[in-house]
Formats: C-alpha cells, sequence, structure tokens
DNA sequence: CGGCTTTGACCAGCGC
DNA sequence: GCGCTGGTCAAAGCCG
C-alpha cells in the first residue's frame, strides 16, 4: 500500500548526518545560548549574536541562524565562485547564495555540508503544502521556518501577511482568514512549521516515518494517512522529559518527496536535555550510533548509522528469518558504504548512498567531534571535489575546514557550559 | 527492563 | 445528525 513512501525515518536521519552527497545537516541541534565567535587566525566566521539569534521554542535552534560556511562564502570568498565552475560542478556545493538566492538570514547556523544551497531553496518552493508555499517564498532559509498562527488559520491556504524576511532570518509570520480553521483541535496553538530537504523516497520500509536529529527525543505515538498525500503523517510527541507538551508532525510533500514538512506544536516545558537525558530518551538510531565504541570516526559513524537505519527498516520484516536476511543485507550495504567512503564516490543520484548516511545524531560535542574527523573524508572529500581545477583552493579549505570545526567545537563548548548553569 | 515503534481504535471538530 | 478527517490513545511487540 505505502511502499513507495519510503523510509522517512532514515531520511531525516540522513539529513542530519551531513553527509555529503545532496543533504544538509539539520536545521535542529543544541542551543546557541552563548554565542562568541572565536576568534580564528585567518577564517572569519560571523557567529549569529544571540540578539540577532531567535531561538525559537520548538527545538529548532538552527533554524534561525547564520551559517557559517554560508557566512563564510560571502566573507572568504572561497565558496562564491565563479559561474562557470558552478554550472558545471555538479558538486557545486556552494553557490552564491546571498547574490543569487536572496539567502542572507542572520541566523542560519548549520553548515550545509554537501549541498547545495540552490537546490534547497528549489525544493522549498516545490513544496505543495500551504505552508510550504510561503515557505519557498521565506527563502530566507532553506530551513525556513514559518510561524503559523492556527487561530485564525486557513483550511486550505495560508496567506502570507508579513514577510520579516529581511532582518529576522527565515521566520514569516502567517495570518489567516478567519474561515477554514486549521488544526481542529489546536486551534490556540501556535504552530511552526518547517520544510527541509529530503531525499528521495529510497526504500520501501512500509512506515515512512519521520525522526529528525535534533537535541530532544521525540517518541512517535502515532501516524496516520493523509488524505490526498500519499504519504503517512507521523506524530511525536517529545520524551525527553515527562510532561513536556512538545509535538511534531512529521510528513513528506504529497508533491515533492523530497520535501519534508515538520510542523512543530507546543513548547517544550523544560530546558534543554542534557547529554544523558537525551540519550536516554533518544531513538534506537541514536542509541545505536552513540553506543558503537567506533562510532568516532565518520566510517564507523556512517556504519553505525547504516546499521540503525538498516535495523529499523529490518524490523519492518514480518518475520526472524526475513530479519536475519535483512541484516545480512545491511552487512553488505555497510561494506558498501564504506567502500564508498573510501572511494570517494558519493553521487546525488545515489538512492543507497542517500539511504546510508553518517549520522550526526549526537550531542553538539560528539557531532562537532564527529565534524572535525570528517575533515579527513566525508568534507574533506566535499571540498576537494567541490572546486575543480583549482587544488590549493581545495587545500586552503581543508585547513579552514579545520578551524571551522574548531570554531564550532568552542562555539557549543561554551554553549554546553552555559546550558548547565 | 525501559523505551521505542507499530497500528487499530477511539475521540473530537467541521462540513453538509 | 451523520460522515469525514485529523489527532491521540494504548496494547503489543521489539530492541539494546
Amino acid at each position: 500500500m505505502d511502499n513507495f513512501q519510503g523510509d522517512l525515518t532514515d531520511v531525516v536521519r540522513g539529513i542530519g548526518s551531513g553527509h555529503v552527497s545532496s543533504s544538509p545537516g539539520p536545521p535542529e541541534g543544541p542551543s546557541p545560548s552563548s554565542l562568541s565567535p572565536p576568534p580564528t587566525s585567518d577564517l572569519h566566521v560571523d557567529f549569529p549574536s544571540v540578539a540577532s539569534c531567535q531561538i525559537n521554542p520548538f527545538g529548532d535552534p538552527f533554524v534561525s541562524m547564520t551559517d557559517p560556511l554560508l557566512q563564510l562564502t560571502a566573507n572568504s570568498g572561497y565558496f562564491s565562485g565563479d559561474g562557470d565552475n558552478e554550472s558545471n560542478n555538479s558538486f557545486a556545493v556552494f553557490p552564491k547564495v546571498f547574490e543569487d538566492d536572496h539567502i542572507k538570514s542572520q541566523c542560519n547556523v548549520f553548515p550545509r555540508i554537501g549541498n547545495s544551497q540552490s537546490n534547497i531553496i528549489q525544493d522549498a518552493s516545490t513544496c505543495n503544502s500551504p505552508a510550504l508555499a510561503v515557505s519557498a517564498v521565506a527563502a530566507a532559509s532553506p530551513w525556513g521556518m514559518i510561524n503559523v498562527d492556527t487561530t485564525n488559520s486557513p483550511r486550505n491556504g495560508l496567506l502570507v501577511d508579513n514577510i520579516n524576511n529581511t532582518s529576522s532570518s527565515s521566520q514569516i509570520q502567517i495570518s489567516s482568514s478567519p474561515r477554514n480553521l486549521g488544526i481542529k483541535r489546536r486551534k490556540s496553538q501556535t504552530k511552526k512549521v518547517v520544510c527541509i530537504p529530503a531525499p528521495a523516497a529510497m526504500n520501501s520500509r512500509s512506515s515512512g516515518e519521520v525522526v529528525p536529529s535534533d537535541l530532544w527525543a521525540w517518541r512517535k505515538y502515532g501516524q496516520k494517512p493523509i488524505k490526498g498525500s500519499p504519504y503517512p503523517r507521523g506524530y511525536y510527541r517529545c520524551s525527553s522529559s515527562k510532561g513536556c507538551s512538545a509535538r511534531k508532525q512529521v510528513e513528506r510533500s504529497r508533491t515533492d518527496p523530497n520535501m519534508l514538512i515538520i510542523t512543530y506544536t507546543s513548547e517544550h516545558n523544560h530546558p534543554w536535555p542534557t547529554q544523558r537525558n537525551a540519550l536516554a530518551g533518544s531513538t534506537r538510531s541514536s542509541s545505536s550510533s552513540s553506543s558503537n565504541p567506533s562510532s568516532k570516526s565518520s566510517t564507523a559513524t556512517a556504519t553505525a548509522s547504516a546499521s540503525a537505519t538498516t535495523s529499523a527498516s529490518c524490523r519492518i520484516s514480518q518475520n526472524k528469518e526475513e530479519r536475519k536476511k535483512c541484516h545480512a543485507d545491511a552487512a553488505v550495504k555497510k561494506e558498501d558504504v564504506e567502500e564508498r567512503q573510501d572511494n570517494m564516490e558519493f553521487d546525488n543520484n545515489d538512492v543507497e548512498a542517500d539511504t546510508y548516511r553518517p549520522d550526526f545524531q549526537h550531542q553538539p560535542e560528539d557531532f562537532f567531534a564527529d565534524l572535525d574527523e570528517l575533515e579527513d573524508d566525508s568534507l574533506t572529500m566535499l571540498l576537494s571535489q567541490g572546486f575543480p581545477g583549482d587544488s590549493s583552493v581545495g587545500t586552503n579549505l581543508e585547513n579552514k575546514t579545520t578551524n571551522i570545526t574548531n570554531v564550532f567545537s568552542d562555539f557549543f563548548d561554551d554553549d554546553e557550559s552555559s546550558r548547565s548553569l
């Protein structure tokens, strides 16, 4: 019935992976509660200030933050490149998003490793969702977040009332006509809709669910087929803390399976989870990845993710023999992933590569530790491949990438310490 | 054993 | 009032 739905869980986890093939990093992550850009010797990264970076209450601190790599693009010129290079490069990772795509959000933090900004924007524009229709308008960020006031939300279409697109990142306010109320039982709740790109449906897992990798732990409590959409909608509630009313709904865009629609409802009534809490409430994928002693290497992380996602896929098999076979296949695929990474053969159109991505579903320290290690493989791969004909640039970028990573590490170390206060 | 996913059932809002 | 639809509940089973 829903074989074509794909595995949204894998999709989003893949998104959070930072894999170099096609998808950006996760929009979600730790709260940048204290942001003070550490000085770097040769790399200037404009981290968002507290004032300019609006931390939304729905657990997506990255949604409205500045992308340091985008800043890098603008400031260093390394990523801006010329049009020919970009157009001829299938790995055009850093298009001139500022000028061409009008991406100039102040708060877009996540380094979209290995993805094309332009692709994101284009994909966002294809989201055929009332909310996402304006997401494209709010293209200040591919993670364009939309404040949806459902107290007066139209049922069949949201009206863009105020696109606060110049000074407040990608958040826009939406008001609506008095009729056509939106969610029936959540009239008084504010919702935030996030449109994120996702790889195309890549396997036949029946439950195509999505568990975006963020700092919060989410527990799925329901899934419903949505009329008019071939894709089901998954319902998640925050499991980071008991009694937390935060919820989110995840579904694919009905017209563009590459896009995911995540709707956040209610707010977290608790602080950001500690690492222990987060892990305690995390998904199996997370625990699998984090519990893997070898997950410190990017390849191991990838395989751990592969194992987790495959394990998830395998769970849908109806009997143990099928599962055994599935896991056996998973082992082959894990080797395949490792081989892909070794051979630097990532391909945007490679479905399986999309399926098995390194998982960034870690706490900030772990996440950026992994990012640091990516220097030696995926990220370096990305950088080296992203600038054909100019190997020196790639080398410089590797060095700069190290700096970026250090910046992130310092950045979130500060954040962690401030959060623990 | 705790936490997760899955999935059918139930409930409530809205339109006719 | 009824049917449709979306949102939630809760039991069952799985996994680490």
